[in-house]
DNA sequence: CTGACCGCC
DNA sequence: GGCGGTCAG
């Protein structure tokens, strides 16, 4: 009789138990297809590389690493408005980088160290899938920065930018520490502090390609975003790396040699 | 002031 | 998870 009743009920409900597993269906592709199914073109092949450095990429972003100083010379990847709005949480799940065999840097060496673990590639950057906000917490996307730089003036620019990629649709992003001799170092494997650090960002669609770079040293500062603005060929000069080699013939003479701080509103 | 992000312990 | 710094609105 209780068999029989189950029976029944299920038979009752068949449809609307249909409903639901098709509805579910239609949701969970739609959640796996807006945090998944980003993957994307890399911006940059493979760079040229000096001693003791290794190019290197996961799904949302490829970077040298500098083995000298345990952290990466630049971090590149293109940033959409659809990724820029993802919902993914932050993880805050620090990690080893299981790509950089020489080994990176590890929780022991920031620990107390007075310095933040700042993103290279921001967190935020990466709510557009899981795996993507996995890997921007790997040790080969941290540098050393001073708290008042690192959550003030430069989350300001990340936040700008951020604002860039939904405005535009796309934007082309490398972000590193200024890298030089002797710097100092936190922790066991001897993690550079830089002093300086640089954002390029590149609107490279359409007639109208734009390109614009900052420059900010490693503390706090009070002044207008814009203040830090040079051109992306005053940033080669500075850091002495040519960034946008492959896809020159791509980009007019232009976008790297002048800055219009007024058409980055 | 609140919310969003950046973190620390 | 609770807490604090910084900034925008």
């Amino acid at each position: 009789m209780r068999k029989l009743t189950l029976k029944m009920h299920f038979n009752y409900n068949k449809p609307v138990f249909t409903f639901l597993v098709v509805l579910a269906f239609f949701v969970s592709y739609g959640f796996f297809y807006k945090t998944t199914n980003s993957a994307k073109a890399l911006p940059l092949e493979t760079p040229r590389l000096q001693e003791g450095e290794t190019y290197l990429h996961h799904l949302a972003y490829g970077f040298v690493y500098n083995e000298t100083h345990e952290q990466a010379k630049w971090i590149a990847y293109c940033l959409t408005k659809k990724e820029a709005s993802g919902i993914i949480e932050r993880s805050d799940n620090f990690e080893e980088d299981p790509l950089v065999k020489s080994g990176t840097a590890t929780d022991g060496d920031y620990a107390k160290s007075g310095y933040d673990r700042g993103h290279l590639a921001p967190a935020a950057d990466m709510r557009w899938s899981i795996q993507s906000m996995e890997e921007s917490f790997y040790y080969s996307n941290m540098s050393p920065q001073l708290p008042a730089f690192n959550r003030g003036i430069w989350k300001k620019l990340e936040e700008k930018v951020r604002d860039w990629a939904v405005a535009l649709d796309s934007i082309l992003i490398v972000t590193g520490p200024i890298l030089s001799p002797n710097l100092p170092t936190i922790g066991a494997n001897k993690v550079s502090i830089p002093a300086y650090y640089f954002k390029a960002v590149v609107d490279f669609k359409g007639p109208k390609s734009k390109g614009i770079a900052f420059v900010f040293p490693n503390q706090g500062s009070k002044l207008p975003l814009m203040e830090f603005a040079i051109s992306i060929n005053e940033l080669e000069k500075l850091t002495n790396i040519d960034f946008f080699y492959q896809i020159e013939d791509k980009l007019e003479s232009t976008v790297e040699s002048t800055v219009c701080k007024t058409c980055w509103p």
